[in-house]
DNA sequence: ATGGCTATGTATAATGC
DNA sequence: TGCATTATACATAGCCA
């Protein structure tokens, strides 16, 4: 997606890596964030940057509406 | 993106809706695991459908892992 | 580190089968 | 109701300031 094609595994150049978070971090939270508006769908997004910080996106209900929503799915309805 | 810039609110018509959606959250799950794969950090995603059903994204650790390291989190350190 | 730039790979809206 | 194709918008890898 940039000049170049990259391998799909991890970084191992941690700048190189704390870079490429930083830029796909936000494409990734605007691609839950379209979804969630264009499609009209609940949407819970939690994760951890390298250093351990915490990022969310969550629809309109909180997150942990949509997290208490999956909890209480029976484990058979959980997929995996 | 596509043939035409489209305009980001909710599409009305429910056909095209759930086209979107198939084709976008595909989209969704392969950049979550981009991320995950490259930067080699905890994610966990959560989305119903239009018509309630759920998908799931989770790094290598179990996607409940990461809801309870959130969920433990004091509320200051949750955002918002 | 951060923040733009730009060339290039990707995602996807519309269309065709 | 889906898949496959195509054209076009978008995301981002490598650079540079």
């Amino acid at each position: 997606m940039g000049r170049v094609k990259i391998q799909m595994k991890k970084i191992e150049d941690k700048q190189q890596r704390n870079i490429a978070f930083a830029k796909r971090k936000s494409g990734l939270l605007k691609k839950a964030y379209e979804l969630y508006i264009l499609c009209d769908v609940q949407i819970a997004l939690v994760f951890f940057s390298p250093s351990g910080k915490l990022f969310l996106f969550d629809s309109k209900t909180r997150i942990e509406e949509t997290i208490h929503k999956y909890l209480e799915l029976p484990c058979y309805r959980r997929g995996r």
